[in-house]
DNA sequence: GAGTTTGAAACT
DNA sequence: CAGTTTCAAACTC
């Protein structure tokens, strides 16, 4: 029965192809006739009479699956020209994943959900092609439609009803330029060309790439597919060559997981399969919004897994987890379990992953989205500290462009201006997908991975100690003002760049996608006040490996808050102090007194004062010690997250990896603030390698053994920080250095004037265009 | 869960 | 810039 299923299928796969491959097929009654022809066709009528698989009308799919798929298209969806390699890839997946299904259909059950998914992703083809083939292509996505789509999304958001078809927009945009920047040669040329059209001559390596005029169409029809192209596997094969052996392989490896997914879906139950039961179990609805944001920003996560070694498809599950504590340390779990399906996190593949899932699976456990994640500035911080960009290969490097930083990095290159301005617009595209996300986040109910959690936490005391203590710290924030109309600092989802969300028992809340003139209006006001007002409030150090001791002690040496704090009594021992709350050690910006920070103490003398503590002040010690251990054991899974996987989708971001990629530049240290390897220029501001050096000594001497709690601010990557953020307070460094230990409070940072003026055009560029809190604002 | 403590943010 | 107030998170009971 099996066989004849397969057998079946394949037929139908092959009619389907036959009938994607017709050239002419841009109309919409050309590819009805030929949806009529396949559904009358004898293959489908024999395949009706053999398979158990009830034969389902693409209207029907239409209904469930398609608009999801559609949702998937931005993210997922790659250039046209691209894709006409792949496309062959795509061709032969069908088969592929036919003779793939043995081998994760465990049973005859299992089996059969993957066989229907098989034939409905066939149907699917159909369906998304005739959307296609109806002028989506005519339609190409533009920015426009990002800002349409960031509209509407707000409006649908009370209805937590997304647009996903102008997301789509967004997304392949973002997900073009990846593409396009298959090789950093060429990455220059694709990209200037790309945001302006729909088309785009790929010159060079690309060239190849441009078979099939409506290839791109193909990816549309399955969306686990397009997850599969984007994966670095598929990346390798396009951009070494079209070699159908490789082809094949990454074919396979990509069927597996696209069956598993549709399979699930399919059922429309979870199909529990190691980490696969992730997948489908995060917040069904919200796929479209991560997606994107995840798409944009997993370029490092990327990086890591494939360092790593595993599979691309594998990182969906990341993202997943990122999107929730509990789900994070359930990942995390697993990880540790089994590398394999742990996979990193890419933003695409999870969001397209959870885009099969949403309607069907109705699962809402998790829902919770990485608050911060990548929604603004914030996001450049904490990326994994040792994290990797040499192993990118042309194809992830493209990937990376789509990140804000892409523009920073890419200005050195004084590729052309229009190269920029282009750059920038999909800087802002990004941006309104991170504004998407966040208004997800917000429409998303309370943190899902903790199924229980939903229904326990009645207080919002006891909800955000849950998601801390779930490792959620930070992803899922949840306010509890009550005068403040989280419209202030005070909140910590307005500080956090995120809507408040459904949880939070706030009262009188504007940061809402409703009010949103207001919560910009507020922004924009603040961030007058403090420029860095939104940034990340820890600055993680460029650690050097040296001070990476074993992964027990990876409190970053460098690492501190960005401001200080300004403790009296907690003996910045507490959550009461943002230095201790961030995980890191207290600095000569800290006015603290009686630090005890077990992280690292201001005066440096950690090793001493902690052989004090322990000698003399047994009670504090214990009570240090206990926090100590309560901490590590609380961040042990945080931790080995953030060195392995972006804290958030953001932050792993393409930061770094642009910038790798795009490195020509002469002198990267000048022009490529954002390096993540080189240490920008500090000219003018003394380095903040010194200036951390300055700190390791103490952060290191500070308890080994102890990680920092999970942070609850967002960190940033001192060598990521973008010229005009390190500026505050002098320059990371120089806000160091030139802050007075006493002084009550560090001032803004006013000192652009230091900058060399290289920096500060380069930072006229950042602020352009990464708005420092852009999440919030999702018509931006 | 209510009340207290704490320190950041905001204000003057 | 310093001092004060406001605020909400963190914490305690």
């Amino acid at each position: 029965m099996d066989d004849r299923v397969d057998i079946s299928v394949k037929e139908c796969n092959r009619e389907v192809l036959e009938v994607m491959d017709t050239p002419e097929r841009s109309k919409n009654s050309q590819i009805s006739a030929s949806l009529a022809k396949f559904e009358d066709s004898p293959v489908f009528t024999f395949l009706n009479s053999l398979s158990p698989i009830k034969p389902v009308k693409s209207t029907h799919i239409t209904q469930t699956i398609n608009p999801l798929s559609f949702a998937s298209i931005p993210s997922v969806f790659t250039s046209p020209h691209v894709s006409s390699i792949r496309e062959s890839r795509f061709l032969r997946r069908h088969q592929l994943s036919d003779s793939s299904k043995p081998e994760f259909s465990s049973d005859d059950g299992t089996k059969l959900d993957a066989n229907k998914a098989n034939a409905d992703a066939t149907e699917q083809m159909d369906e998304q092609k005739e959307n296609c083939d109806g002028g989506d292509m005519a339609a190409e996505p533009s920015y426009d439609d990002c800002s349409k789509f960031v509209v509407d999304f707000a409006k649908d958001y009370e209805c937590a009803s997304p647009n996903t078809n102008l997301r789509t927009g967004c997304g392949r945009e973002d997900k073009d330029m990846a593409e396009y920047g298959c090789t950093s040669s060429a990455l220059v040329p694709l990209i200037h060309e790309h945001p302006q059209r729909g088309e785009v001559n790929i010159d060079g390596v690309n060239q190849n790439t441009e078979a099939a005029p409506c290839d791109w169409e193909h990816m549309l029809s399955d969306t686990s597919e397009l997850l599969i192209f984007e994966s670095p596997d598929v990346r390798v094969s396009f951009s070494k060559s079209v070699d159908p052996g490789a082809s094949f392989y990454t074919g396979i490896k990509s069927d597996m997981q696209n069956l598993h997914l549709v399979s699930a879906v399919d059922s429309g139950e979870h199909v529990v399969e190691g980490n696969e039961a992730e997948v489908m179990s995060t917040q069904p609805g919200e796929g479209d919004e991560v997606d994107n944001a995840a798409s944009l920003n997993n370029s490092d996560e990327q990086v890591d897994c494939e360092q790593l070694g595993f599979y691309r498809g594998m990182r969906r599950r990341c993202l997943v987890f990122e999107m929730g504590g509990a789900r994070r340390q359930h990942l995390e779990e697993n990880l540790v379990s089994d590398s394999s399906t742990w996979l990193c996190s890419d933003g695409n593949t999870a969001s397209n992953d959870q885009k099969l899932v949403p309607l069907n699976s109705g699962n809402e456990s998790s829902r919770c989205l990485m608050p911060g994640i990548g929604l603004h500035l914030n996001a450049l911080a904490s990326t994994p500290k040792d994290y990797k960009i040499v192993n990118l290969d042309s194809s992830s490097s493209a990937r990376l462009l789509i990140g804000p930083s892409s523009v920073v990095n890419l200005h050195p290159s004084n590729a052309s201006q229009g190269l920029l301005d282009n750059i920038l617009v999909v800087a802002t595209s990004d941006r309104d997908v991170d504004g998407m996300e966040m208004a997800v986040e917000d429409a998303c109910p309370p943190s899902a991975n903790a199924t229980n959690e939903e229904i326990n936490q009645s207080s919002p005391k006891k909800k955000r100690r849950r998601a801390e203590q779930s490792g959620e710290g930070e992803s899922c924030k949840r306010c509890n003002c009550k005068r403040s109309k989280c419209l202030k600092l005070y909140c910590e989802c307005f500080a956090a760049g995120v809507y408040c969300v459904e949880p939070c028992a706030c009262i009188d809340c504007f940061n809402k996608p409703i009010h949103e003139d207001t919560v910009l209006a507020t922004r924009k006001q603040i961030e007058s006040r403090n420029p860095l007002a939104f940034a990340p409030k820890v600055i993680r150090g460029s650690d050097s490996p040296l001070e990476i001791g074993d992964d027990s002690s990876k409190t970053p040496a460098s690492a501190r808050h960005k401001r200080g704090c300004n403790c009296k009594k907690s003996g910045c021992l507490k959550k009461y102090c943002e230095c201790y709350q961030g995980g890191v050690g207290c600095s000569i910006n800290c006015r603290c007194e009686g630090c005890k920070n077990a992280f690292g103490r201001k005066d440096g003398m950690e090793a001493e004062a902690e052989e004090e503590e322990e000698e003399t002040d047994v009670s504090e010690k214990s009570v240090s010690d206990k926090s100590l251990q309560a901490i590590a054991m609380e961040n042990d899974v945080e931790q080995n997250t953030e060195s392995v996987l972006p804290a958030t989708p953001l932050r792993g971001g393409s930061y770094r990896t642009i910038t790798f990629i795009l490195v020509p530049s002469p002198r990267p240290s000048a022009q490529l603030p954002f390096s993540s390897k080189k240490k920008p220029p500090r000219s003018s501001l003394p380095s903040i390698g010194s200036s951390s050096s300055s700190f390791i000594p103490r952060q290191r001497l500070g308890k080994s053994s102890f990680l920092p709690p999970p942070p609850k601010f967002e960190t940033i990557r001192e060598d990521e920080i973008p010229n005009f953020l390190q500026g505050e307070g002098g320059s990371s460094d120089g806000g160091i250095q030139t802050a007075s230990p006493n002084r009550k409070r560090v001032s803004p940072p006013h000192n652009a004037g230091s900058m060399s003026p290289s920096l500060r055009s380069s930072r006229k560029l950042i602020l352009e265009s990464i708005p420092s809190f852009p999440s919030l604002t999702p018509n931006q």
